[in-house]
Parts: structure tokens; C-alpha cells; sequence
DNA sequence: TAAGATAGTAATAGATTACTCACTTTCGAA
DNA sequence: TTCGAAAGTGAGTAATCTATTACTATCTTA
């Protein structure tokens, strides 16, 4: 039990915030989220929270940074471990999809946050994230082209949007269908097709 | 210019605040539409809006009618006038392109409908266009696996998920950019691997 | 043109939001 | 054990949101 004292030290407050927030976005509208759900969730009074963030935005800076680190390394890890292209760029869609499962408001607040006008500063993170995801993918896709497992024709801009979007059609049929677990049963057929329209021909 | 005069008869009105939303949509988060930024768009002050809609509820509920009766019959228009399955999938996806292009707020719209909470009416509407899009895919995709076009291994409800997932993977990729354009210049190259992926091999 | 019906205004109520602050409680080191 | 610092409380504020209402302007039609 990390979170029933009372008084925890500042970093751990902030990390319990981060944990809140993310269980909320599973269950609700990511920017319907108040400061006082979030405090409520963590049985804690809701001025507590700007001892430890001095603004909201400060609060949702912190989440974006907890799942920049936390979905690049697992992603990174799953590919490490591979033989071929191929079989990391299954790996790292599997992570993936085990990362949202786990947490199923996570892909919902990313694409909540790239919704805000303006430029504040959650939705650069969330641009930079995708956008080292999006490098990953293009390097495993040009290697896979390299030693022919991928299709030559290949458009790797267009492989690398397809794959994300391919999480996104999955997210969005589990939150038609009300069941998380939709996810990971879904998943494996829906990327067998994805991988189909990629590799080459044998 | 329909919009212009000050009194219009009330069904004009409710077209016309229809409109003003779809169109803010574009711009920013769909939940964080107030109803004082409706009626500013409108020419009009928020109050007025209420004499036309008993709550601002039933105003999505006007948008989600709207977009199912426009996205259904253009997409089922398009389907017409094709050969083969395959045909009438890629001009399905290519209609529903141009219809999110033109309407880039709309795929927001309804991924944040059915992020709420509860039961309400408007995330109903959603579930039921959705469901009835699927439909339509699915008797498409039966269709060309019985005549040899698609894949016989096809899972045909994995490739709806996918087909659904592919726009809304461009619609991202549109956000991430800040450009509506690039959906319709990715489109074509997302269908091909999309395509790749069902059909049978040749 | 007079009058009833329709549409819009302006002010406001009541609820909710992010954020502040004076005060209290708890922790940890001397 | 004591005491200063860290963490939390609870009452408040200003802003903003949906929705209401008494009143006014405009249209339509007889």
C-alpha cells in the first residue's frame, strides 16, 4: 500500500498524482477531469494538489512525461529482443497494445491534448512523443524493406500512419463496445491484415 | 448568404447552429464547445440559442443526426456506383476522406461522444452510426471474399476495426501536423496497404 | 395597417471551475 | 523530546458555464 499514508514526500505525491489521473482518463472524458476528481480519487483534499503543481497543466505535463518514458522504453525493450524487422515491429504493436490495456485512458488523453488550440505545452510533449514513436517505426520499416521482408513499393510515411491508426481503430472499438479487454483480443487478427499489406510477397 | 439576416424561421436557426458547430469542432477541442461560442459564431447571444433547443444536449444530438444522415447516404451513394467490392470499399473510404476533410471536427466529435460517461443520447447516436457503418462494411467485405476478391482467411470483422481504424489514424496524423490537407494526400497510400492486406493474392 | 406569433436581447441565477491562503497536522533530525 | 520544515485542510475568490426570464424587435397575415 503506497498511497494510504497520509503524508507522503513531495516526489511521491507527484507520482500518486500522475497514477490518479491516469485511472481517471480510463473511466471518463480526459479533459473533463477536475482537480477536485483528481484529489478526491487520491483522498486528498483539492487546494493539496498546488502545493505539489502549480497549475493543471503543470499536473497533465507530468502525466505526458510519465508515459513518454514509460511506453518508449517498454517499446524499445519489446524490439530489442527480436530477430527481424518484422517480428519487432509485432512486438512493439503487442507492447503497445499491452500499454493500453493497462492504461485505456492514456491514448484518449494524447488525442484529447493534440485537440487544444494553441500551443501549451502538454500538447508539444505529445507531438514529440509521436513523433519519436514515428521514428522508431520508419527505422524498422526501412530495415525490413532493406532485407526484403517488406514490400519494396513500400511507403514507409504511410506504413508508420497505418500503424498507429491501427491502435486508434482498436481504442475506439473498445470504448463502442464499453470492454477494455476488446483490445487485446482484437488485436492479433487486426495486425495480422496490417502486416499482410506490408510484407513482401512470397 | 443564408446566415446574415437576424430573424430566421426556427428550423433554418437550428440548421444554421448545426453548422456553427461542425465548424468549431474543426478548431478546437469538441468538448470544450460553449454554447456563448456557438452563438458568437452565429451572430446571435447565448440565450437565444435556448429558444431553439431545450438544452445544449439536444444540440449534439442535432449534430449527430445531421452527420449520420449526411456520411451514411454519401458513403452509400458512392458504393453504388461500382463493379466489385473492392471498387466500392476504396470509394467508401475515399467518400468518408473527402467528407472528413471538408468536416475535419466531425471524427473528433464523435471519438469524444463516446468517451462520456453514462448513457447519454448523443453517444447512443454514435454507437448506432457506427454500428450501422460497420454493417455496411461488413456486408462489402463478405461480398468479396465470396467472389474471390478478398482474402478466403479474411477476419472480416478484424478488417472493419482496421477500416475505421485507418481514417482515424489520417485524421491524427492531421492533427499531429496542425494541416487538414494531409488527409486527403495520405489517403490514397494508407488505402493501399490497407487494400494489400484484404485482398486475395493474385 | 393592426395584432398575434415568432425570434432575439440583456441581465442574471446557480453551479462548477482552477487557484489561493491562513491555519493545522505530521514527520524527521538534533 | 523538541522544533522547524514539509504536507494537508478548509474556507474562500474570481471566472466561466448552462439555463432562465422579463422584455423588445421583427415578421406574417387577416
Amino acid at each position: 500500500m503506497s498511497g494510504h499514508s497520509k503524508h507522503l514526500p513531495a516526489d511521491e505525491r507527484r507520482a500518486a498524482t500522475v497514477e490518479a489521473v491516469v485511472d481517471l482518463a480510463a473511466e471518463q472524458n480526459p479533459s473533463d477531469i477536475t482537480t477536485t476528481a483528481i484529489a478526491q480519487r487520491m483522498g486528498l483534499t483539492q487546494g493539496a494538489l498546488f502545493r505539489h503543481f502549480p497549475t493543471k497543466d503543470a499536473i497533465l505535463q507530468a502525466v505526458m512525461s510519465w508515459v513518454t518514458e514509460r511506453l518508449l522504453a517498454r517499446v524499445d525493450k519489446a524490439a530489442e529482443g527480436t530477430t527481424s524487422p518484422v517480428a519487432a515491429l509485432e512486438a512493439v504493436f503487442m507492447t503497445h497494445i499491452d500499454f493500453v490495456s493497462e492504461h485505456p485512458g492514456v491514448p484518449r488523453m494524447l488525442f484529447g491534448e493534440l485537440q487544444r488550440p494553441g500551443e501549451t505545452l502538454p500538447k508539444r510533449m505529445v507531438q514529440t512523443l509521436i513523433q519519436h514513436y514515428g521514428e522508431r517505426l520508419h527505422r524498422l520499416l526501412e530495415a525490413g524493406k532493406a532485407q526484403g521482408e517488406l514490400d519494396a513499393g513500400l511507403d514507409v510515411e504511410a506504413a508508420a500512419v497505418l500503424f498507429i491508426g491501427t491502435i486508434q481503430g482498436l481504442v475506439m472499438q473498445s470504448l463502442l463496445a464499453g470492454k477494455v479487454c476488446r483490445i487485446r483480443r482484437d488485436a492479433p487478427a487486426v495486425f495480422a491484415i496490417y502486416r499482410r499489406g506490408i510484407e513482401s510477397n512470397t
